[in-house]
DNA sequence: ATCTTTATACCGTCCAGACGGTACAGTCCA
DNA sequence: TGGACTGTACCGTCTGGACGGTATAAAGAT
């Protein structure tokens, strides 16, 4: 559709480096520092260039938008096919270092970080919250009690929250060591009453 | 300390009034709709006005985060002589409709939007780093396990983004059946191997 | 085979408005 | 009298966005 034409520069085609640049930009600097310029700028096009493919800031947003719903479909199917299992995939991919193959954990953290009072912060605020629920169904799969899926959901979503803040993950437990623990939990009380 | 000046309008003083109002707003619209203009107008104060108490945005940024801070003191206080328990504290604040007496739970989610990549960016990611290490300290003194004790915070953290994103608590679940289901987790393994 | 048209993929410049901040004269209350 | 404001008038900078121009390639028409 449009990978039809040549890559000029860099990666991938201009657009998806914009899009690429645009989360980067969201991640690092908040929405403050992801102005049409600085996006431009850092992904190598200019400013006419970058408003040729989004005529709008709006319709750049809608872009990411777009970009996460495909992802977190993606994201999706991994999950489910995944050796490990989905809670572990989940909880895998939640923290930093192990991110999504498809890039969903960088999408979902930049949209985040538009998700505000306005109008397409409500957009993003609608499109978090189908990744959400597709993320509860999926986790539901595998852990029958939907009260403790959602459990394990908010410490995936806890997890998310600290890497917004950058946080170096407190007192310096390993990672891994969470999952086990999790683990633990959740088979200490299988069948419950 | 500053509590000796008297209440002009609304509630207490005007120079507590214009916190309340950034808060407000950098909640409900976010950083980009937080300017010193509609700050002002929220807390129904001139801008000279603001300006006499803040003489920048980052002196108000400082504010706020000075908010935080003592805030957290006096919740850590509360959350320790709490009657049901530490734990139940933590995450009863943690979900909407049951926030921190001392409005934690309000400066910390504001503090939440403008934790960016900024200088002012910066310190306000100290801070918050500096309210979960708090919290953190309190919930080991009931748990001693400091995996479980990180893992309870991290739902407690996925509580506040999910407030963040507005979401409406998927699923429908009473917040109660979730406290009540973790407990149930940590005592069938209060002993663990 | 050549000419013209159309579409795509950009670049560089300009502008109106918003934002943070300044300056300052005047007002109200203790 | 002085501290806590209000209100108005500004200024420089940055931002989103409009606009016109350019290079290239494929599609028709002749």
């Amino acid at each position: 559709m449009t990978e039809r034409t040549a890559r000029t520069r860099g990666g991938g085609s201009a657009r998806d480096r914009v899009l690429d640049a645009y989360e980067t930009l969201l991640i690092e600097q908040g929405p403050g520092g992801a102005t049409l310029d600085a996006v431009a700028a850092a992904a190598e096009v200019s400013k006419g260039g970058l408003l040729y493919h989004f005529n709008s800031k709006e319709s750049l947003v809608g872009g990411l938008l777009d970009r996460l719903r495909e992802r977190s479909a993606r994201d999706a199917e991994l999950m489910r096919s995944d050796a490990a299992g989905t809670v572990a995939y989940y909880l895998r991919t939640s923290m930093p270092g192990g991110e999504s193959p498809v890039g969903l954990t960088r999408t979902y953290l930049a949209t985040l970080r538009i998700a505000d009072g306005t109008t397409s912060g409500e957009s993003a605020r609608g499109a978090l919250a189908a990744v959400d629920a597709d993320g509860l169904a999926a986790l539901r799969e595998e852990i029958e009690d939907p009260v403790v899926a959602w459990l394990v959901q908010l410490v995936g979503d806890g997890l998310y929250l600290r890497t917004l803040t950058g946080a170096p993950l407190t007192g310096g437990v390993p990672t891994d060591e969470l999952l086990d623990t999790l683990r633990g939990l959740l088979a200490a009380r299988s069948g419950k009453g």
